[in-house]
RNA sequence: GCCCCCGUAGCUCAGAGGAUAGAGCAGUGGUUUCCUAAACCAUUGGCCGCAGGUUCGACUCCUGCCGGGGGUACCA
């Protein structure tokens, strides 16, 4: 946690305070809490709203722990903090306020503006940064789609959610690595090659082939209802797949070329790089051995036929290691795959953003690993089980309904960002006519918009699929974002010099500008908390009040009811705003990168 | 049946022990001789699912119930 040093000067204060007006108490026992300025730092709150200050003390509890009323405490508290400000030259930037039991705290403009603007200037883009994940490894499992199934609206969250986490986990220092946990085994895959033999054309191959293969999924599982032969003809494909016969073969390496052909493009699209593409298939030549430690270590038993690891004293059903049949399971692979993971990039964090319908899943296997490692005699520090997470999320619904790949309501990605590109498009041409970069712009927007939408509530939430809200580029929506900062570079295009740092602070006094600048000074903390909860969500919803803030600061009406421009005829003035201007267009550029979305300088 | 998640304005969501429960969308009324109106201002709209309990203080924590969703051994 990024120290507030506000914060601790206020705590300071406040301590000191105490000692003054309870000076008995503080004779008696010193080591009391309420002199002590690290308690009373945990204590401090942001108030509700900004006009209340920029910090706050409840003083009920500790008002009646000494017995006294707490309005009383405060009236007194405040002026002794006042009189010590006034005493101590370091702290003059400081002032205390009574409402009621909360004793508030208020920065003075100029101090926050000359600890935050000259900082994030300087820093750029490295603004909020932090080496706290130095030479640590948080390794991100996410997206991972099915191959031969198309890219739908629904696999959007895991991919948006875990393309932020990346960058988000790589901005504090760690080094992600990004894993593409591909599906792309089982025995989905004997039907594929069953339903292509009767039904498909290498041609189809060609182009869309993803569509294409999809439709012959559709056609097979309505087929097999009238014709259960094909499920067996299915798991014979599937089983002289697993055992490597060419033919079989050599039809799912063309499956897995043509999807990872379509996915590629997509994720180009979005932005997105990952440093891994090892699928379920990738864990095959794995599987044995873990199975064979797992015996070893004496955790498993046969129980219906099936190979199991019994988790029945932890609330948990049996994971099954292996089916009556031999064949192994999801769960097998995923075990695999975390040891895997712990063996090749020892992470500080592996994270498995996956659904929230996987939950027990991802206990059981963590479960294991733990298991495992407590029989193996690993030593502690030498464990991951500790370390692996499942960051799970919500559905996304349609219609409130959830969707199917299988029953055909599916909203495919691709059609919700070219719809989404074209609005975008329409826009700038009604708007901005003459914008010389209107394809990739629209680009930038539509896309925002998308990845916005997808992340603008906690992870748990359901989200119900609008186009309306997916489509709209007003208000809480990334395109409101986008908009705000090709303001602000508009802005800097028209001051056309450099901003200066060496500014007079002094110059933004008004209570607009005041809000922008405390939360400019809140960033790198919205970044932890975002990191800490695992959502994205946080940052989205700072910018929001970020961007709005400064809109206020940009519209901001004077006594004659004229427009209070920020380039204007006062050079001084117009460089101090100048200054507030950059730094509020970098956190918004930055912020949004976190989330994957880029900020276009004209719109 | 058991376990988990969600329930806040007409809609989508913030707030997760503290101040008068806040935003956006939708509705209504305004603001531009233009530093980008994709904005800004004002305004309508609330038994915070229900009932108890803990607390100086509960939308927030605990218990029970109701409604929606998910999971619950060989799919992922």
């Amino acid at each position: 946690m990024p120290e507030n040093k506000f914060k601790q000067q206020i705590a300071n204060c406040t301590a000191e305070a105490f000692k003054v007006i309870l000076p008995e108490l503080f004779r008696e026992k010193a080591d009391l809490y309420l002199f002590d300025s690290v308690w009373l730092y945990e204590k401090i709150e942001v108030p509700k709203k900004p006009d209340m200050g920029n910090f706050a003390l409840p003083l009920f509890e500790i008002a009646k722990q000494i017995g006294k009323n707490p309005v009383e405490v405060n009236k007194i508290l405040t002026r002794a903090e006042n009189k010590f400000v006034a005493e101590h030259e370091e702290y003059a930037h400081l002032s205390f306020s009574a409402a009621g039991g909360f004793n508030n705290a208020r920065i003075k403009t100029e101090a926050l503006a000359e600890e935050t603007l000259p900082q994030i200037l300087e820093l750029d883009e490295d603004y909020g940064s932090s080496e706290e994940g130095k030479g640590e490894k948080i390794v991100i499992d996410f997206s991972s789609p099915n191959i031969a199934k198309p890219f739908g609206v629904g696999h959007l969250r895991t991919t948006a959610l875990g393309h932020s986490l990346y960058r988000i986990f790589d901005k504090l220092g760690y080094k992600s690595v990004g894993i593409n946990h591909l599906g792309d085994w089982g025995t989905q895959f004997g039907k594929m090659i069953v339903a292509f033999r009767k039904w498909g054309r290498h041609d189809d191959l060609k182009n869309d082939a993803v569509l294409k293969l999809y439709d012959l999924y559709v056609k097979y599982h309505k087929e097999e209802e009238k014709d259960p032969v094909l499920a067996d003809e299915a798991r014979a494909a599937f089983k002289k797949l697993e055992m490597g016969e060419h033919d079989e073969a050599h039809l799912w390496n063309l499956f897995k070329e043509v999807s990872l052909d379509a996915f590629k493009e997509t994720y180009k699209m979005l932005g997105i790089h990952f440093d891994y593409y090892t699928g379920e298939s990738f864990y095959n030549d794995k599987m044995p051995a873990v199975v064979e430690r797992l015996k070893k270590a004496g955790l498993t038993r046969i129980s219906q036929d099936a190979l199991i690891v019994d988790l029945d004293r932890f609330g948990l059903p049996p994971c099954i290691i292996s089916k009556a049949d031999g064949a192994t399971l999801y769960a097998t692979r995923d075990i695999t795959g975390v040891l895997y993971r712990w063996e090749t990039f020892r992470f500080r964090k592996a994270l498995y953003v996956v659904g929230t319908a996987q939950r027990d899943h991802f206990k059981q296997v963590f479960k294991v690993i733990e298991l495992l490692e407590e029989a193996e005699n690993v030593p502690p520090e030498k464990r991951c089980s500790q370390n692996l997470e499942h960051i799970e999320f919500g559905w996304i619904k349609f219609n409130d309904k959830t969707m199917s790949t299988r029953k055909g309501n599916i909203i495919l990605l691709d059609d919700v960002i070219e719809k989404a590109i074209t609005l975008a498009r329409e826009k700038i041409i009604e708007k901005n006519p003459d914008l010389d970069t209107i394809e990739q712009t629209a680009r930038q927007i539509g896309i925002g918009a998308v990845l916005f939408a997808d992340m603008s509530a906690r992870r748990m939430k359901d989200i119900n699929f609008d186009w309306d809200v997916v489509l709209n580029f007003e208000g809480e929506t990334g395109p409101y974002l986008q908009y705000t900062h090709a303001r602000l570079a508009s802005l800097l295009r028209i001051y056309g010099k450099d901003v200066p740092v060496d500014i007079n602070y002094s110059l933004l006094n008004r209570s607009e500008e005041h809000r922008v600048i405390d939360l400019l000074y809140k960033f790198p903390e919205v970044i932890t908390d975002a990191a800490r909860d695992y959502e994205p969500y946080l940052i989205g919803s700072y910018l929001l009040d970020l961007a709005g803030a400064f809109n206020k600061v940009y519209q901001r009406k004077d006594e004659t009811g004229r427009i209070d421009k920020i380039i204007s005829d006062d050079a001084e003035l117009t460089s101090a705003r100048m200054a507030l201007v950059k730094a509020v267009k970098i956190v918004i550029q930055e912020g949004l990168y976190l989330m994957g979305i880029e900020a276009p300088d004209e719109m």
